[in-house]
DNA sequence: TCTTACATGTGTGTTTTACATGTATCGACC
DNA sequence: GGTCGATACATGTAAAACACACATGTAAGA
């Protein structure tokens, strides 16, 4: 069993940290890597972190997002066997991909607007 | 039943909205409400939305947040019965509680930062 | 041959959030 | 005096999001 679960973890704040990520942000992330350029998934999980920093995003879970984006005809993909090494799927954005990542822009937009409404409200009352 | 899951819900965002909502944000809410005065649960419930907005919180889930706060000694709690109505549970804010607010309020303002760079990068290649 | 880097995945548990429901007090209104 | 709505506090459970561990294979280089 575990000792003490991740709740403990993250409130015994001298070791461990808040991290006060964004929900799904690894989604518009991808979108944004991918509408700079075509990628595969290690390439991404690379250039990840310039936009996630501290809030890092799990490889497994990379992967099974970018499979799911595909099945929704966000990003479109195909086998890379050109260069050497292991062969690697290619993601490209589709347009419908860069419509949804131009709504979750306008949503990061409102999220900035609440939290910095927070973080006034709490500096505020010092 | 529902005939599509939510994620489906989420990205045909003509009609539904990706929201970027930052994970727990209702325990720092709380904590900041609960330290400009003590309050008790319907209370705080009425007040969230002024910190919250769009990223409304559940009602059964708010109960349950509190309880586990003050199971961490995060806010401490007394049975109310001098006004009329429903007895209610009051909280309070404690020192610890201060300080893990104070923890969030850091890791919001590094979230702030990751956001800001990413909707930077978003308009850079418009 | 053994290790390391590249590359893509699956399995499964934990945490967080959503949705539905249950219980009880009390004032206002008919 | 009955029932409606607002107040007030909860539990049960399902689903979504995320973390952690592991499996598989290619290829370069020590």
């Amino acid at each position: 069993m575990r000792g003490r679960g991740p709740r403990s973890r993250r409130h015994h704040h001298g070791r461990w940290s808040v991290l006060a990520r964004v929900e799904r942000f690894a989604e518009p992330a991808l979108l944004l890597l991918l509408r700079e350029r075509p990628a595969h998934g290690y390439d991404l999980l690379e250039r990840l972190p310039e936009l996630t920093g501290e809030a890092r995003v799990e490889m497994g879970n990379l992967y099974r997002l970018l499979r799911a984006l595909e099945e929704e005809e966000l990003v479109s993909s195909e086998w890379d066997d050109s260069s050497p090494g292991p062969a690697k799927r290619r993601y490209a954005i589709t347009p419908a991909g860069e419509r949804l990542l131009e709504h979750w822009v306008e949503a990061l937009q409102r999220s900035q607007e609440r939290t910095a409404r927070f973080l006034t409200r709490y500096e505020e009352r010092r």
